[in-house]
DNA sequence: ACCTGAACACCGTTCAAGT
DNA sequence: ACCTGAACACCGTTCAAGT
């Protein structure tokens, strides 16, 4: 798809037209996989300028192409969005929305508090990895309250953490240590796996001059030499460890917490 | 300052008339604060551009504002910087080369590798208080290797770390591992601050309808009460430990390298 | 009630043209 | 060599008007 839908197209069918044309299909209404189209709610347009940002990235989903993409014009998106600011806002509501707080009803003997810690971890990385593109609007949206950390930016998760924990038999002080230090090494990590997974995305098309072959390397200064300690451990350097680094870090970060805890 | 400089604006005077005209000052032309205007090179115009992201955040960094402020149309911009990826991308080369990488001279005693990291950890943390707007571009712009992991994101910083480390006793694999959890680390705690400090910069005017006063709390989803826990705990989320939080969390770090390090 | 045409004030970017 | 006018293809957003 070129999706160089530019202002001088062929005029679409007036609008005053029967819509019986022997056409098959109706130039930019997408209907849903699913068949149906549904009507235009708050919920679609969030829904769909997910997977707008998840193919072509954050910079790809405009007003006109999420509007083009429900068969509507972009005016009437602001029925139901405040703008696209609130758009993005909406959009990391939902994807927050979907982190699984483990429930405190009644726990089980090994439902410890860092198997609570561990199984939210996961979830949020499991975020973090179906999102990679949309990810960093999480991590970097102004949170609205201090108390809203990125990327466990709602209320309803920081709620579920600090309960979570009480019920595990952390103090209040001791769950809100935990809320901090937890936060900040989600985002760590997280930002950078996504970083890395998400790179090749967005600029996807720009292949027009590869015929400057008297620079072999592509990159800006990738003329290696006054790096040597690099040049040695680009094989070391390259490999991805993602996932032992985060097991592991996140272990760390629960002996940690649990010497503050323990005493 | 409205910044309403429309296209239907009054012409600017003909560049062929004669610049001795009786105004004081030419309309969009920003001499800089130590009075001399100097040519259009590279250097000057990243350097207005960290400006225009500090005083304004980076949605405010048009070609066309940054031309104004040095006293060009925006076109010029052109011959220097390759678009407005680039120039982002120079800018943030600019912030990562302001980073000082401690000199592997002569080490002294007590300057280890514990007080080499010390060093670099805090120099980092001055850059992203010194520009919290533009922390996040340093911190999510896709590195153009794995090697260059963000906020150490230039091959001088990352051969810096990693020789730095070599010279103070580490072996090639402890260097590439500590590497990547100083990376980690660093990412997550100073992109939390910076959320927080930039927090109230871009959105700096639209007190237009103050009027509505049936809804006492103005957040989108601030009603509490189905919250109980976040709002008991309200006093001590809002606190800001930032410092002390630093500095416990990177003492974590020092010592979980130092196991891995002396085994 | 819900959508749109038309318009406005911006954008980034190119290129022929000016000096 | 360096800058710009004019133009193009986009943006977000508003609002009166359509159905």
């Amino acid at each position: 798809m070129r999706s160089t839908r530019g202002s001088e197209d062929p005029p679409t069918p007036a609008p005053g037209h029967a819509s019986t044309s022997t056409r098959g299909e109706r130039p930019g209404v997408a209907e849903s996989s699913d068949g149906h189209r549904p009507g235009l709610t708050r919920e679609r347009i969030v829904e769909v300028a997910v997977e707008l940002i998840d193919i072509d990235g954050v910079s790809a989903l405009t007003m006109r192409r999420l509007g083009a993409r429900l068969g509507v014009e972009a005016m009437s998106l602001y029925r139901y969005v405040n703008g696209r600011e609130d758009l993005l806002e909406a959009v990391v509501e939902a994807l927050v929305g979907t982190i699984e707080i483990p429930a405190t009803g009644q726990l089980q003997p090994g439902d410890g508090w860092q198997a609570f810690l561990q199984h939210l971890a996961h979830d949020v990385r499991r975020l973090a990895h179906e999102h990679p593109s949309a990810f960093p609007l999480v991590a970097t949206r102004h949170p609205a309250a201090p108390w809203l950390r990125p990327p466990l930016r709602s209320l309803r998760v920081v709620e579920g953490f600090l309960e979570g924990l009480r019920a595990r038999g952390f103090s209040d002080r001791q769950a809100v240590a935990a809320y901090r230090s937890f936060t900040s090494f989600l985002l760590g990590h997280l930002l950078l796996e996504s970083a890395v997974h998400g790179a090749a995305m967005s600029p996807a098309e720009e292949p027009l001059d590869e015929g400057d072959a008297d620079l072999p390397n592509r990159d800006h200064e990738l003329d290696l030499g006054r790096y040597p300690t690099v040049t040695r451990l680009r094989g070391p350097l390259g490999e991805d460890h993602a996932d032992e680094e985060f097991e592991e870090a996140l272990e760390h970060l629960l002996v940690r917490l649990d010497l503050e805890h323990a005493q």
